[in-house]
DNA sequence: AGCAGCACTGTAACCGGTCACAGGTCCTGT
DNA sequence: ACAGGACCTGTGACCGGTTACAGTGCTGCT
């Protein structure tokens, strides 16, 4: 009983097999299929039943060749690795840009780009028109990264102003100064005035925008801003620690800080309880964020609530209107503050 | 002065372009590009040339539709949303995933199905064959997900071995039995008796093994196992917190944990630090994972290294095999128990 | 009756690659 | 001298869609 080896990879339907199923020309399949010319219903009827029949699905190579349009969009993440998996906010973001992609019919492809040689592949992919679009995430200005995007024409938006090619790139970002100053004047009037700050990386919008909050609240209500009391992190917990570390030394006196991100709080709320110091006792602490960390820190931190479900589905939206030829443009949502056990009102 | 409106997209440059330039056919380009057949030395200097003088890439709709192979991976996120951002391992396997597959010149699309609706829209584009393989993480066995990508015959790789599905669907998982089994035999050799466990969900592979590991360390050792020392967590913080206090309920007398997760052995710590015991003076805590989270927690927790880097890499190695024919498999990677603050040697 | 125009459908060209096939050289062996 | 192979190249068919264009049949108007 010699069996034919049939390979079982029956092939998948095309346009031609239904359009044969249905009687017409797979033009008229085609038409039914994006549906935005005259087709008579009786038509529509059967391929629609045809297309049941056959189990068909659109190739979407074969689509894209024809129409030009990949149907996909990169979203690139450039900081390096460590950052990546330390900060929740990368994968709160992922989650709100997926899902915004995803309700468009769009697939979400997902690029790092931490090694040189990385970048150089992965800007040769982008520039080469293999998406629609690039999502960009918390970029540094000084990235050639970015300068061989714009020249290739490639549609971006950047999570966060992008200094320095404002006019070129759009971008959504939370409205960091207004949310540094209102951490720092609920600080204020809690009573504290040797108020210190832990920055974000300076060569980035947040870091700089979220500082500016901070120097905008003392000013307004007339405390000098003092050099001893500003220290530079980036973003990151250890660099929290040793930064409230430096501040300790260079201002013992301080009653409170403001670290321009959840996860360098996280690094200074030990080592201020190593120094001696009860939070919010004897200083108050206000994070930037709101992310999952927050909450759960001990004590709970009192944070300004960065909107990245809000800031997800406008990147989205705007980068697809930049893909239709929408010119740049920078859009700003607004930031809360959501006041827990390390600043109590 | 009507002025011709000559849209500036300069069209890219093709195959036939680069033939042209480098006065060849457009098939022995072709040939130069994938180099698996004979051409001259001339030729491909020629040919090379003109691709840098044109700037041309290739067009991956176009050579996908000739090819059949799409050139690119999905990954594939069932769970539901707040375990994501909750487990640095997802972002850990992530981002080990994206270099393997960014070493083959693979692209990554992330897919993220947590509503029904999502993972029916899913379900069809993954079986559409849009994709040449699919990364699964941690699915649990009941989804109707995994039938439908087996019938479709989608090449699949999961994360932790798929309960039901060992024949059809390939994984790569860590040692979870003997990584189980030595973080209890640890705390044995420290003298702990009354030792008790917060699992991971039943329905998936780890749950059940590092549960399995646990027991089989009491077992060796004469000691009887307890219902009353084994209680079901979620992996998330939270559920550690809950089964933490389920078990000073239960078993006031308990001298140590072994949580299945960083996560879950987070939310017990401090739990076990308001009921009055001090760890490791009264109870010591094995976690498992060694995600970044275990070194920051106070004290440092002692935990079971998952070793995601060899994970990842070996999921795409075994992909690879299996979209090129190779018959379902399973991998398991050794685990290694790293001692920390939490139940010192 | 003749013709414009609407509603609909089919043919064929095209998107930009891959690859089977059919040559054409040139060299070697008999 | 010539068959046959190794090396190299070009032509043309195809992958599976989209879309410009050319109809066809019917209605309604002059």
């Amino acid at each position: 009983m010699s069996q034919s080896i049939v390979p079982n990879v029956r092939k998948r339907p095309t346009i031609r097999d239904v359009a044969r199923e249905a009687g017409v020309s797979y033009a008229t399949v085609s038409r039914v299929l994006n549906g935005r010319e005259w087709v008579s219903p009786e038509a529509v009827r059967v391929v629609r039943e045809a297309i049941a029949r056959t189990g068909y699905t659109a190739n979407p190579h074969a689509r894209s060749l024809a129409t030009g349009k990949s149907g996909s969009i990169a979203f690139l993440l450039t900081e390096p690795q460590h950052l990546l998996f330390e900060d929740p906010n990368f994968s709160v973001l992922l989650r709100g840009v997926a899902q915004a992609l995803s309700d468009r019919e769009l697939t979400l492809i997902l690029m790092i780009a931490s090694t040189p040689e990385e970048r150089n592949r992965t800007t040769a992919y982008l520039s080469g028109g293999h998406v629609d679009g690039v999502l960009l995430v918390s970029p540094h200005s000084g990235d050639p990264l970015l300068s061989h995007l714009v020249q290739a024409e490639v549609p971006i938006v950047a999570c966060g102003r992008v200094l320095g090619y404002e006019q070129q790139i759009s971008s959504v970002m939370a409205d960091d100064r207004s949310g540094g100053r209102s951490a720092v004047e609920h600080l204020i009037a809690m009573g504290c005035t040797k108020i210190a700050t832990i920055t974000g990386p300076q060569d980035t919008a947040g870091g700089v925008d979220r500082l500016q909050g901070y120097t905008d609240a003392l000013l307004a209500h007339g405390i000098p801003v003092e050099p001893a009391r500003i220290v530079h992190g980036d973003w990151g917990r250890a660099s929290g620690a040793t930064a409230a570390r430096q501040l300790l030394d260079q201002d013992p006196e301080l009653d409170a800080v403001f670290a321009a991100s959840d996860a360098m709080a996280a690094g200074a709320l030990p080592v201020l309880r190593e120094a001696g110091r009860s939070v919010p006792g004897d200083v108050r602490v206000v994070g930037f964020d709101d992310s999952g960390l927050a909450a759960t820190l001990d004590p709970s931190l009192t944070t300004v609530r960065h909107p990245l479900d809000r800031i997800s589905e406008e990147m989205v939206r705007l980068l697809t209107d930049v893909i239709n030829g929408r010119t740049p443009l920078s859009i700003t949502v607004p930031t809360t503050l959501v006041i827990r056990d390390s600043s109590p009102a």
